[in-house]
RNA sequence: GCGCCCGUAGCUCAGCUGGAUAGAGCGACAGCCUCCGGAGCUGUAGGUCAGAGGUUCGAAUCCUCUCGGGCGCACCA
């Protein structure tokens, strides 16, 4: 309802400044910094000086005088050096918010957007840097499905790159065991594979010669057969199992899971790969380092510039494919640009759907995509531009525009963390994870130990609780911790994981928006128990005094107004951190009203239902945006 | 060498397409529970917004350069 009615406003004064002045001027609305300041401003007479060589001051009177808005503004003021500040009719607009949806609306019939997350490689635990991904991707996800966009959820396995290869040799060649011995290794298996496969970097750096079987491996796992095959899967399968249950302490979900391997099995990269030749896109180098290989020559294209080596392998010298031309592939699959479909199988035991080579006769529809997103770290751009110029390079340039790499910057761990878990450091200086060299917090670790301190905090406050509520709660709180703490810093930035601050269920958490929450409503159960009313009704509030509404309540029913706002932008900007920062601004908000307007104490029945009222459309902003961000509502705590 | 990101309070970070007095959290110090849950609240101290130019009525924000730091530029992903 905010941007409409934003929309609204701009388009009377704009009216207004044409018949007054003659001149056309598309306004923009500001926030004023203070309430008492009004509840939008428009800096119109400031930019118009210029122009009409009069004093903002003066325009904006003149404008103030002749522009008559809507119903639902109390007044106009002019204010500073220029500013038109509108005031609204506060009980009314209240009653909206108590009535009104604060997010979508906007039915808008856009195209599928697929978006493409967490893709952790399955040969090892999922760690924190992992979890950054699929919360921002879950987060993303949340948004748009709130705006009313069609969204389908994809994560993508590769399954036959070089790091399960890696697992496998370590299964295989250093240890020696059958597929029959690892399948029967007990759980938790992802933290098996992880302390192996570090030992492999090790192993094939004792003895170069090694890396025949790395090579031999992973030429396996492309064809399918074989026992290093049978083993790759089982691996694959095993810790795949592993992360899908770490995401799902936290709520994140999938549509579907796509497999390289089937990527391979039904022929979508030699489709592909046809396609580029004859788009003369690729070439078989004849000599040079490249001797052998098929590469995608770049040196043409602008962004490539200045490259030292502009090629970009597809097919390597032993007739394997790189992941880029895999990739390339899968996203020609995804805006239905192959020509092809997967095979689809229900896969009872995670409930969700799977790429197969053969599949079930029916499904849901997959791909298919108008636009999509793939949220991938920043150190992997270069590689997602190359993806972008396969497509242009086949002609999609539409899709080639319409793909894009939602990049952030990488966990990496404090320098304290560092110390505490014995991996070395430099002072001061923050280090950055390594799957080969088992350099991580582990993403079930830090989950187990959010959980843990969760329920002593729940214990310490709840005497009589049961065991499984409990857990639950401390599930719930921990959830929170952890999302929050994922996407409260902006995207661009690295995210130095610290043990200290994750564990932190103060100030800027997860806990503290929960908290607010658990607040707000025990006002209305102890009101409840008083015998007095739970709740206030749209037509109440909007029969309430205007003056009942006081600057620093109406703050906070100002700011749950423009949660619709915040929420477009962060999903159209990719910037999630916004989200979290409103919930955050509207918990404080709400904290700090919360000690000096009493409402079950309050007797003067008025003033107890605007406190009530307001309370009540905090808890419906709060609910609305922490839902966003996967954060449960619990309870108690 | 080329490209991307970052530099704001002791620490971790906000600061929207330039706009009204640069804000939070943590830490420090001083307070607040006979009263809707103290995972909270109130107050104090703490900032040449890395530096230098430029654009503008107005710059933490836009442009250029410089200095720090991180990350890419594989027949790994």
């Amino acid at each position: 309802m905010w941007s409409v009615w934003k929309r609204d406003l701009a388009q009377g004064l704009s009216a207004a400044i044409r018949a007054a002045f003659g001149v056309e001027h598309d306004p923009v609305a500001e926030i004023p910094p203070r309430r008492a300041l009004g509840d939008l401003a428009f800096p119109a007479a400031l930019h118009l000086a210029k122009t009409l060589r009069r004093k903002p001051r003066e325009i904006a009177e003149e404008l103030a005088r002749a522009w008559r808005p809507p119903a639902g503004v109390r007044e106009v003021r002019v204010e500073g050096a220029g500013y038109l500040n509108v005031y609204f009719d506060r009980p009314a607009f209240a009653a909206r918010l108590l009535a009104e949806p604060l997010l979508g609306g906007g039915a808008e019939d856009a195209g599928k957007t697929v978006v493409e997350h967490t893709n952790i490689n399955p040969n090892k635990a999922a760690h924190i840097g992992h979890l950054r991904n699929a919360v921002l991707g879950d987060t993303l996800v949340r948004c748009l499905r709130a705006l009313a966009r069609p969204v389908e959820v994809q994560n993508y396995i590769d399954d036959t790159g070089v790091q399960v290869a890696d697992v496998v040799v370590g299964f295989v060649d250093i240890e020696r065991r059958t597929v029959a011995e690892v399948a029967a290794l007990p759980e938790p298996f992802d933290f098996y594979c992880w302390d192996l496969y570090s030992r492999v970097g090790a192993w094939y750096e004792e003895d170069a010669a090694r890396q025949h079987l790395r090579r031999e491996t992973l030429h396996e796992l492309e064809s399918g057969r074989g026992e290093r095959a049978e083993m790759g899967r089982l691996v694959a399968r095993r810790v795949l199992t592993r992360h899908l249950g770490t995401m799902a302490r936290l709520g994140v979900g999938y549509d579907l899971i796509t497999h390289e391997s089937d990527i391979l099995a039904l022929d979508f990269f030699h489709l592909a790969f046809a396609r580029l030749q004859e788009a003369g896109a690729v070439r078989l180098e004849a000599d040079g380092k490249n001797a052998g290989c098929w590469v995608m020559p770049l040196a043409d294209t602008p962004e490539f510039a200045g490259l030292e080596d502009p090629d970009k392998v597809i097919v390597r010298s032993d007739g394997t494919i790189t992941y880029v031309g895999k990739d390339i592939a899968y996203q020609l699959w995804k805006f239905g640009l192959l020509g092809k479909d997967f095979g689809y199988r229900w896969w009872p035991e995670q409930g969700l759907w799977q790429t197969a080579a053969e599949g079930a006769r029916e499904h849901p529809p997959f791909g298919g995509a108008e636009r999509v997103v793939n949220v991938i770290d920043a150190r992997q751009s270069y590689l997602q531009k190359i993806v972008r110029a396969g497509l242009s390079a086949l002609g999609h340039h539409e899709a080639a525009r319409r793909s894009t790499h939602f990049a952030y910057e990488m966990v990496a761990l404090s320098p304290a963390t560092a110390r505490l878990l014995g991996f070395a450091s430099e002072d001061g200086k923050a280090l950055e994870m390594s799957g080969r060299k088992g350099i991580g917090v582990k993403a079930d670790e830090l989950l187990d130990r959010l959980e843990g301190k969760a329920r002593e905090e729940i214990a310490a406050r709840n005497r009589e609780l049961e065991r499984e509520e409990l857990r639950r709660l401390a599930r719930q709180i921990a959830t929170a911790a952890l999302r929050f703490f994922m996407v409260k810093t902006t995207t661009t930035r690295v995210l130095a994981f610290d043990f200290d601050e994750a564990l932190s269920f103060e100030g800027d958490s997860g806990p503290y928006l929960q908290y607010s929450l658990v607040r707000a409503r025990n006002i209305g159960r102890r009101l409840a128990a008083a015998g007095l009313e739970p709740e206030v009704g749209a037509e109440a509030a909007a029969a309430l005094a205007s003056e009942l509404w006081t600057d620093d309540l109406w703050e906070l029913v100002h700011a749950v107004a423009r949660t619709g706002e915040v929420v477009d932008k962060a999903a159209s900007t990719l910037e999630l951190s916004l989200v979290a920062r409103h919930a955050l601004d509207l918990a404080q908000a709400f904290h700090a009203l919360y000690h000096h307007h009493p409402v079950l104490h309050e007797e003067d029945p008025a003033l107890r239902r605007t406190r009530l009222a307001t309370f009540q459309i905090f808890a419906r902003g709060l609910r609305a945006t922490a839902d966003l961000l996967g954060i449960p509502e619990p309870e108690r705590m």
